[in-house]
DNA sequence: TTGAAAGCGCTACCAA
DNA sequence: TTGGTAGCGCTTTCAA
């Protein structure tokens, strides 16, 4: 005696023998078809009672294999997700899909049996591609894997990716925050507080989302007719001592970094010169998410609770209507005032 | 012209029809099936060969209906899961059933879509129990419902859940931090330190995890012979002001808190009355994660991460053998020193 | 209005 | 060693 009623699920067929119909009628009634073969209230209401009484509940995977539809929506992402929810890389993105998911009534699969041993995730493994499960997929990550996002491609699996990821000859359809247009706006805002040379502070990562904040930055910068001799412009990453030396005696007044990281370096750098910010120099980042800890740097958030809604909502979309061609979506940053952006000081 | 390929997968009889050879004999190569019907190394290389061209991938819905198994386990909180996993109290839970899951090869359903308009999450909807669409489920939350959780364990559903929950007629298999042992060795951590005089501070909920702590507490303060007065002790739950002036000017030694909560308005509370902690009283917290911010407990710690691991466990173990009994387990709590304990002070 | 029956893609059994 | 075949539970014609 273990206590546990082990009765195995019902079926239409029981549900059609109690009430007395036959089983595609049952279906009918079930999947709420109303249109077609209109059932009568009295019939109706026979099926109901029999699915109360048996505790009947549709087969998944049966209506997978007939409708190809689950409202089961899939969630990949190249590392484990939890680990780094915390600091707020996928956490907020997460919010934005769940929230979304739920308001639409459609359930999320976390794929995680990819895992392989390394860490990394792979979608296939021994040539299945769990992903197939879910209706389509919301694929997110730092190290994104372009062989598999291309086969996935290929393979015509119905996916968004968060994050702009170039694959040749595929079209990824990414939901991406704007960071051309938020670079842009960085750099007009400096030049509207009278800022003419600027530097740049570039990391050592090649990424499309890298290459954006850069070429809104060189766009806006060449636009305005600002200067900038900075190494980072010219494509050099992270600040050497000697730069920093040219900087501190130089006639830049304030400084574009991409990452926190790196302001937070050029503001130790700059400390150790006897330098402070912004009074001696502004700087603004093209990063952060409105409520990081410490510093209040002026920079760009990514709305990325926001992205992970559009994301549903974009794969949705086409889910739910596969003849939509996929679409990129590129997100409006905004940007937020901190206490690092001043007027520029007199030259030296 | 939309870039996307739309070709339909390919299923087994395309593999086949290609391969030159029999439907089932590309199952039985695909699901690699070793001792059944030996598949000839030639015939298999030409198997899949023609798999590779076809860039084939087994149909999850299909297998599932075959083999009634998903390698989807379900994860049901009563409550939506991110905006609540940040402050821990998910959080490390989840940690522990991804990191599991990943592990030994499961996906992870995170059922959202039944969420209500009023924020609760009903796994009983219009009759359809979603949560079949999994192999079996871990629950948790803090408002876990009961209705709901009797009802599937009627229904003969496969879940665990986690922190224990009692239902009239039903045996919940629960994953539990053993708090009443953790409670029995803080009073005989306190009563080594030389108190005898204790209190006791208690929430004004009544839930299960309360009654472990309740318990463990008053068990170990009657065997040690120690005394109590307190009206926590005695069932009153929160701390008044009256009952601080008592216990201010009263022969107790020290005070275990059900609740951080609780313990920092009793710090607020003696500190008012010129009274420091450990000083003048030490005191105890029945809770903790070992890394809260801000001042460091006495404290137990609640090995979430490992319950989550733990609860995959349990259920996987009887998705794998759903003859074996449904079982609770009581993981044991550490208990973390802080700065909160010293001895007794003498007495006043 | 209802029911019979044909599959969805797969596995596993049975015969050859 | 192979292939034919019977379903898994469901939806959806098509006929009655």
């Amino acid at each position: 005696m273990n206590g546990v009623p082990r009765k195995s699920a019902p079926k239409q067929s029981d549900v059609a023998r109690l009430a007395g119909v036959s089983q595609s009628a049952v279906s009918r009634v079930i999947s709420g078809d109303v249109d077609a073969g209109r059932i009568p209230p009295e019939t109706r209401q026979r099926v109901l009672d029999a699915v109360k009484e048996l505790g009947y509940v549709p087969n998944a995977a049966a209506r997978n294999l007939r409708n190809k539809r689950n409202r089961l929506l899939g969630v990949h992402t190249f590392e484990a997700v939890f680990p780094h929810a915390r600091d707020d890389f996928y956490f907020e993105f997460l919010l934005g899909i769940e929230e979304r998911a739920e308001e639409i009534g459609y359930d999320l699969v976390l794929f995680t049996s990819t895992g392989a041993s390394d860490g990394r995730r792979r979608i296939y493994r021994d040539g299945t591609n769990r992903l197939n499960l879910a209706d389509g997929s919301v694929l997110l990550g730092v190290a994104t894997d372009r062989e598999e996002l291309a086969r996935l491609w290929h393979d015509g699996y119905l996916f968004v990716h968060i994050g702009r990821r170039e694959v040749a000859g595929a079209e990824i359809p990414c939901i991406v925050p704007d960071y051309e247009s938020a670079a842009a706006r960085i750099v007009e805002s400096l030049a509207a507080r009278g800022h003419r040379r600027l530097a740049y502070l570039r990391e050592g990562i090649e990424q499309e989302s890298y290459d954006d904040r850069r070429t809104g930055y060189r766009r806006a910068v060449e636009r305005l007719g600002l200067v900038d001799r900075s190494p980072g412009f010219g494509g050099e990453p992270w600040l050497s001592e000697a730069w920093l030396d040219e900087l501190a005696g130089g006639p830049e007044t304030a400084v574009v970094a991409e990452s926190i990281r790196l302001a937070e370096g050029l503001r130790a750098g700059l400390a150790a010169r006897g330098l402070s910010i912004p009074a001696d120099m502004s700087v603004a980042v093209l990063e952060g998410s409105g409520d990081e800890p410490g510093h209040r740097w002026d920079c760009l958030v990514i709305p990325r609770k926001e992205i992970g809604r559009i994301a549903i909502d974009a794969l949705v979309a086409r889910v739910e209507n596969p003849d939509r061609p996929p679409v990129s979506e590129l997100v409006e940053c905004d940007l937020v005032a901190g206490e690092t952006i001043a007027g520029p000081r007199e030259t030296r």
